[in-house]
DNA sequence: AATCATGGTGGAATCGTTTCCATGAACGGT
DNA sequence: ACCGTTCATGGAAACGATTCCACCATGATT
């Protein structure tokens, strides 16, 4: 009730103002051809109405939508986040809008808001993919033009990834380096690339895997502490812990401080993405950075260019350290 | 060129599937009136065929768009990730897609993402606006159904914000408490009712307002740490710092680590908004917390429920004391 | 001078859905 | 037995854009 909401004015007026026909105008606005006054006329009209264009109808007539879709699990979670900006960073200069979902992991969820997408009409997707491979299939045979981001459950899909397996090995060498054998992964589901990664550098550099040093957790921050506290808790004779996230890491260092177990001197941590307050954390935090904005952009460009589309795309990662990882004492701590 | 792409399946067809008309099927689709066994029919025929109705087309019929815009000023900023996350989460209840939008704090931008929502006929915006409420006149005449978030610059808009004036007496009543007298806020633009409420509060407690005690950054994290780094440089009397936001109080911890001010010993620090890091940083950080999350939630249902939509929202402010706060010592540092 | 190529232009079909309206059947009341 | 009411049903219009196709005028070619 508050006002007499103009309504939207359509082609039809714009060509009714110029004297000309909806074909000739849609004709201009689209850069077809027409003579010079016509052109001129239309271009006038459309500027005095502010005329602006439903996507709406144009995208029922072409059988195409414009604008793309984003699932993510976590928006919270500041490498998600990056990733995102990286997304829309690059669909603002193509002008297309992005509708953004979040997964929280969950396979079904995920399936869900598929199903909303494809509603819309959307035929564009970046994901970050929760369950395997073949959930896929229906979205990709509905003609969805999906780019996988982050993750890689399909080598039929283009995906942007961090060097999972370069990042990790780096890790555990710098860890082995300083000494460790014992080193725990703490990762999340969905991360199956980077524990194959993982128990592959173990292997290559010859130090044991009795089992269980790998703990996964859900997307939330409550698992992640839980995951956090149980490796710690059950597991005194890991040295080194490598954490596959932010969420993790931060998780991690929370746990660690209210079991009193002290870091680096007890166990040495470094963590996957890098974070501004990884400086800022008592200890700094040695992380393993990744581009997160640039594998949303690149995701991006890959499912706006649409064409000649190579099958991955992997971005290097960075050590970096700073101070949460030293030398081992002596034995297992306790 | 990855598959035939089977086309999608239209209303007409399930009509045909079904023996019917097509006006049969959009009824018992949205729960009008049939009899039982042409009810069976059709739902069976959907069913079978895995129809789901475009929402081009019925976007297209009934005038009004489903889904809804959301504009913020930067999805890294962990508080507006968060406000994005509470928007999500309610819109998913609701089954409509959210098409998210950075402004960067540019109302320029912001003007440009507005065009844009309006081009796919949304018609339902949640917004931190940047700009003045001018900025949104044609946009509410546009018949747009605005509800802003975080912060209000227009009267005849609904919208949902932390309670800023609180917070800051709060922050300000604590400072002084501890004995400083001197307080400064850094604050970024778009902040003005928080800066009037930091005005008013230093006047009410008779401290000392010499003039340029408040200092403004822009989105960016370098703008943000160029603000801090200064105002720690310039003013060496100063012995408080309230942070308008995560980033700038991390750009703040970050410029006094390097101008070798320490926290709480030379200055004291409380930052608006909780983050999980604060309570990792080292000092520790005091910090007034805001509900994020649910300030995006009621946000969402005000723009979904549409009725009776009352004119602000004010949630509550926490202060939440850790270790960046200290008695004032002697005389200014330094 | 008659015909053909050319290029600008507008009418009309189309996309997929909702909704109005007319039709016809069934049924109950007088 | 006839008429009026109710109800399920399907045809067709409408939403706003694009695009095919026919049309006409002009200029060039034979």
């Amino acid at each position: 009730m508050n006002g007499p909401t103009q309504r939207r004015i359509t082609i039809k007026e714009v060509a009714e103002a110029a004297g000309v026909g909806v074909a000739t105008v849609s004709r201009v606005l689209s850069g077809g051809s027409a003579s010079a006054e016509t052109r001129e006329k239309v271009l006038a009209a459309a500027a005095r109405l502010d005329y602006r264009p439903s996507a709406l109808g144009r995208n029922l007539r072409r059988q195409r939508t414009g604008g793309i879709g984003l699932l993510v699990p976590d928006i919270t979670d500041s490498f998600y986040a990056r990733l995102t900006d990286g997304v829309l960073s690059c669909a603002r200069s193509y002008g297309e809008p992005v509708t953004v979902g979040v997964t929280g992991d969950d396979p079904e969820r995920e399936a869900e808001l598929i199903g909303t997408l494809i509603e819309q009409s959307m035929d564009r997707l970046i994901a970050v993919p929760s369950g395997d491979g073949e959930m896929w299939a229906p979205a990709l045979r509905a003609g969805l033009n999906v780019v996988f981001a982050d993750r890689r459950v399909r080598a039929d899909v283009p995906s942007v990834v961090p060097d999972d397996r370069a990042g990790v090995l780096t890790a555990v060498e710098y860890l082995a380096g300083l000494g460790h054998r014992k080193i725990a992964y703490l990762g999340r589901h969905g991360q199956s690339q980077r524990v194959a990664a993982f128990t592959a550098a173990i292997a290559s550099l010859g130090l044991p895997d009795d089992g269980d040093l790998v703990v996964h957790a859900r997307a939330s921050r409550d698992s992640a502490y839980a995951a956090a506290a149980g490796l710690l808790q059950h597991r005194p004779d890991v040295t080194a812990v490598i954490a596959g996230g932010n969420v993790l890491g931060e998780a991690a260092v929370l746990a660690a401080r209210e079991l009193d177990v002290r870091i680096p001197r007890d166990v040495s941590l470094i963590m996957f993405d890098d974070v501004p307050w990884a400086e800022l954390c008592s200890p700094p935090l040695t992380v393993i950075a990744q581009p997160a904005q640039d594998i949303g952009y690149r995701a991006a460009e890959l499912v706006l260019r649409h064409g000649r589309r190579p099958p991955a795309v992997t971005l290097p990662t960075q050590l970096v350290v700073r101070a949460s990882c030293g030398p081992i004492v002596k034995t297992s701590r306790r």
